[in-house]
DNA sequence: CGGATCTCAGATACACTGACATAA
DNA sequence: CTTATGTCAGTGTATCTGAGATCC
């Protein structure tokens, strides 16, 4: 019984469109986190920041909607953010039910720097391709998204 | 405290692709496990499969390496499909250490049926690109992936 | 009442780490 | 002695389900 010892990933995966997007993101998902990790801060806290420092202060429910972020797992990631005075959450005085969720200066500066450090990530992420293909690749996958969440 | 309603994701993330590639990754993993899911698979039990039908029987390290699974998610996969008699797990004579593991002809034909399943879904998933661009998505991520792996 | 909001407990898939015993 | 193999226990991240309490 002669045991193969190639090592190679079956030809039929190589074209197969769903399995390269989930092998580069596990690829993109690595460099990211990597980067993330050493500033001690997961995707989630990443996307609140970005979140609200783009679009303003927001209860959690509208942070789920804008971030993707399932309801059950904000609570978490907001209480995290905000022990690290990242984040405030106060009591909306016009809807009891509502916390206000308000990015801190400290958050800004973090979110900033993050976003620098996650666009040095793309160089890597992408290296292999010409400034061109790299647009293709952009436009290519957005609408793929786009259609998938509209 | 006047709270934005638009549940619109961040400008930033839209053309980011490691964000690009981790949210299509999203639906394409949604896609291929709820028709992975109707047969009561998992993607590694795919992918187990397809790697054993194409390269031959081989040792658990060896499967590690083409299927790119962790040796320690294997044992646990292994005797999962060994349960329902997907594949064969036996002593190697020539190397003690080793187990061969082989596909079964019910596993072949789980597989077949399966790859006709994945291969529609691909389409869903590629629903807004012409195939011309479907092309140029597949061609760009393999590069990316062969050079994260290579 | 119906519906939205927040919270908590738990589950799953995928990937990874560390430790150990066995055998080449 | 070193290396390869298989097994087991556990960690971390992202996602989702379900149940509840509160308030509009």
């Amino acid at each position: 019984m002669k045991i193969l010892a190639t090592g190679t990933t079956p030809a039929r995966f190589a074209s197969l469109p769903s399995w390269l997007m989930t092998q580069t993101a596990v690829h993109a998902h690595r460099l990211v986190s990597d980067g993330l990790a050493a500033v001690g801060v997961r995707g989630y806290h990443y996307r609140l920041l970005s979140v609200l420092d783009e679009s303003g202060p927001a209860s959690q429910a509208e942070l789920g909607r804008r971030s993707g972020i399932h309801l059950s797992d904000l609570v978490a990631a907001i209480n995290e953010l905000a022990d690290r005075k990242l984040v405030e959450r106060a009591p909306d005085p016009v809807d009891r039910r509502r916390n206000v969720i308000t990015i801190t200066r400290a958050g800004r500066l973090l979110r900033r720097r993050l976003d620098k450090q996650l666009t040095k990530i793309q160089d890597e992420l992408l290296a292999p391709l010409s400034p061109d293909e790299r647009d293709q690749l952009t436009r290519l996958l957005a609408r793929v998204l786009d259609h998938h969440t509209g």
